[in-house]
DNA sequence: ACGGCCTATGAACAGCAGTTCATGCAATGA
DNA sequence: TCATTGCATGAACTGCTGTTCATAGGCCGT
């Protein structure tokens, strides 16, 4: 399916695809901003639906959701006197859940006997 | 295959759970870390062939397989005086691959005319 | 047109993260 | 044992980022 070829990682050495990366991945490397794409991956909402939901100051939340517009991860559209916010795409969301998935993972293996801790004990 | 069934992207709402995810996903929020797990991705590497190929000082590259170590995304072991770092598991390299096509994907997005951007032009 | 709701923006602030410098520890070889 | 190589660690610094406060702009009712 998608990644049945992988792309090349190597060119995660250079700087530039590197930086590309690491600009899109730190959209979710915030709390604030992952739970405002977790109200968003369950429905479109409003800002203010948002900040209830998530129960940080409206600004905040604005501050945030125009960082996930730069980025192209959501979108917002006028609705009357409220804006109307929804992931981007699907793709969004399923990156949202492969990045669940690896982190459930990824902890179960800290949890796992030091097998793999072979330094710095 | 493997996401048949998305897990609950309502959990990323919850403080806990986001606050995981995006402690894993700040792993691949920076370029240095980025850079240094796209050389591991190629291959294992002692720390003195991650810092010539990433051009950094050894200092940083230790400071930051620390980080790495501790998210559970490599591990290192001792070969002699040098110690030979890897990528933990291919999860992470499956993560890196799909981070990567994801950013490709999103950033296609961003060139795209503005048929998404409804408010703020 | 005016007042009120909803959202966006600018500025200031606080905290954190990444880098560097200097040093310490481990392991090999003479 | 001593010197040397390779890596890790602690401290200090800098820059960035997320939050808050205050304010401005848009859109709807009346």
């Amino acid at each position: 399916m998608s990644h049945g070829t992988e792309p090349d990682l190597g060119l995660l050495l250079e700087p530039e695809p590197a930086r590309r990366l690491a600009d899109t991945m730190q959209a979710l490397a915030t709390p604030s901003r992952v739970r405002i794409l977790g109200a968003l991956a369950l429905r479109p909402c409003s800002v203010g639906e948002i900040t209830a939901a998530v129960g940080m100051e409206q600004s905040a939340i604005s501050q945030q959701l125009r960082v996930l517009r730069h980025l192209g991860l959501v979108v917002g559209e006028r609705r009357g006197r409220q804006v109307i916010y929804a992931l981007h795409d699907d793709h969004v969301r399923v990156l949202l859940a492969e990045a669940l998935a690896h982190t459930d993972h990824l902890r179960l293996g800290l949890a796992a006997p030091p097998a793999t801790e072979a330094v710095t004990a």
